[in-house]
DNA sequence: TACAATCAATTTGCATACAAATTAAAGGAG
DNA sequence: CTCCTTTAATTTGTATGCAAATTGATTGTA
């Protein structure tokens, strides 16, 4: 049957799997970020300071496609937990600048085998991961383009 | 540079960006559906009454993987605002009975651009969004099967 | 140099999202 | 029939996530 509400019905959304892909996979990671003391989003922010050491709240965000205000009280438990430093820059002090500390170095080795369990869970080939990957880039390439 | 540390760099991950898509697209949806009184989440919970008209709590949150403590204080706006009708069954004290009233029924009518206007922000061709369809409903087989 | 405009970060308010504990009802073994 | 277990929904507590307003610092301009 074909109705002008197709488009409406569940099993012909797109968007919704998405939106569940996110979510269970989410719920994949916390347990096994629970043992290191971090939930998603932080791991997220931890990665970006494994890979770079420093920043400031508004290059993150951008960066990170996560809003600023979700940022400033998640990086102030980081801070609490002692993976990383804030301080306001002399330079500015409109800006914020974010530090990894020694114990947010260390964290890392513990995280080593994070992405490996979750690979796991998934189960992809490298092939349809490789796609995904690309499909979900091109996705956000749009997104991002319209918003300007 | 190939270091045991690769895995956790961030353009190495396959699940950020789908964390990241699924965030964005949702920023999408809001406020086109801000027009018509919903937000996302409540939207996909509508088009389940849209097309099925009654349920309760527990078979909700077993077809639309939402844990049934998000859905409480979700079902309530929705009956606030007077999509549906929340009430204890006869049968089973335990059970909510819910269904959708009249002004849900009619709110079908004025949702019924929203799927194209997302179309048209995420410019996919339709051989990529079977694509993706397909592998999204991979991973949440391959992730639902695991829990069990 | 005053001062309006801009900017970075934060705060506020509201809506998920989920684990864990709780409540109330139904089911089942003895 | 009684008590123990199970079940459905709710509540509680914590963590995002984002729009909108606010704060404090800097910049541009008359």
């Amino acid at each position: 049957m074909d109705s002008k509400y197709n488009h409406l019905k569940l099993e012909n959304q797109l968007c919704f799997p998405i939106y569940l892909c996110s979510k269970e996979i989410i719920n994949l990671y916390n347990p096994i970020l629970k043992d290191i003391n971090l939930t998603y989003t932080q791991y997220i922010v931890m990665m970006y300071f494994w890979e770079y050491k420093k920043c400031n709240v508004k290059s993150l965000s951008k960066t990170l496609l996560i809003d600023s205000s979700t940022l400033t009280p998640l990086l102030k438990k980081l801070e609490n937990k002692g993976f990383i430093k804030r301080e306001r820059s002399a330079m500015d002090e409109r800006n914020l600048d974010l530090t990894i500390t020694m114990l947010g170095e260390e964290l890392k080795e513990k995280a080593i085998d994070v992405p490996k369990k979750i690979e796991n869970c998934l189960n992809l080939d490298s092939s349809d991961a490789k796609i995904l990957y690309k499909l979900m880039y091109k996705i956000l390439t749009n997104i991002v383009k319209e918003k300007k």
